[in-house]
DNA sequence: TCCTAGTTTAGAATAATTATAAACTAGAAA
DNA sequence: TTTCTAGTTTATAATTATTCTAAACTAGGA
């Protein structure tokens, strides 16, 4: 749950003017319990339902973009040609469930590792990213 | 390593008739000791370089995509607009180096989870691949 | 050798994303 | 408050990755 004035100090504090655009989609983005996954088509449709309010979808971009490298949302992995994003900018892991093509987060210490290989040399591990894929039981 | 025989039969035994193209792609794909990480872009080079061989793109991604559904080759979780074939079809892990944007296989018993969630009702696990994304020391 | 279903191919079409450049606006300064 | 301008938005064009189309080709059984 995000206010709008947390929403413009975020923006700012990146070097984002707080426009109408970018406030309405902060909010869209953030301004929720759970995380939320999209694509760019997914946010534009959320954004631009019903003809309510009227976002280009070359904002869209930018703004997801603009984000991204802000640090404020994550491009995740995926099998597809679309780029997905998470809210979600902590290390976490994912369930995929591809009947549905939607992913769900799992926090980070549910997942425990007993073993992981030592990186290559000069080399240092980043993050450890798990996909758990489920079928129908 | 693979015969021409055996490439013939692994066609054969897919329904897949062994044109010389996809002998070729085969060859290219499967006759080499290590993984090979590719898109189709990487391979249409690998096969259409100093113009010996003349392969069209079309059949490229047709082959690739016939591999795919034969089980040959598998896709690989990604994060650009970019499909990625793995010609290591076994359940394993990766290391990403972001720098050189190159995957290296991990071997799925180098990987060993000590703890991981319950699916969710209805649903088991299919498979679980880590990726563990690298840095420079 | 003939026949035909399966395959290859160039090129067109589509889908996702990025670039362009003109119009607009947030907000600092006058 | 008004002015000014760099940053932003937008429609649209361009680019990139992929898929489709339909005509030409070919593997391989009859
Ligand atoms: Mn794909
Ligand atoms: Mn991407
Ligand atoms: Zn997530
Ligand atoms: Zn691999």
């Amino acid at each position: 749950m995000q206010q709008k004035k947390e929403i413009i100090n975020k923006l700012r504090s990146s070097n984002l003017r707080p426009t109408k655009q970018r406030i309405l989609i902060a909010k869209k983005l953030f301004d929720r319990k759970e995380t939320f996954h999209f694509t760019a088509e997914t946010l534009n449709k959320e954004i631009n339902r019903k003809g309510q309010n009227k976002i280009s979808l070359a904002t869209i971009y930018n703004t997801v973009e603009a984000f991204k490298r802000a640090g404020h949302i994550r491009e995740i992995l995926t099998n597809n040609c679309k780029s997905y994003y998470d809210t979600n900018i902590k290390s976490h892991h994912h369930f995929y469930d591809p009947d549905s093509k939607k992913l769900t987060d799992i926090d980070y210490q549910e997942v425990i590792m007993k073993k992981i290989p030592n990186p290559p040399k000069g080399k240092k591990i980043k993050d450890l990213e798990v996909v758990i894929s489920l079928q129908k039981k």
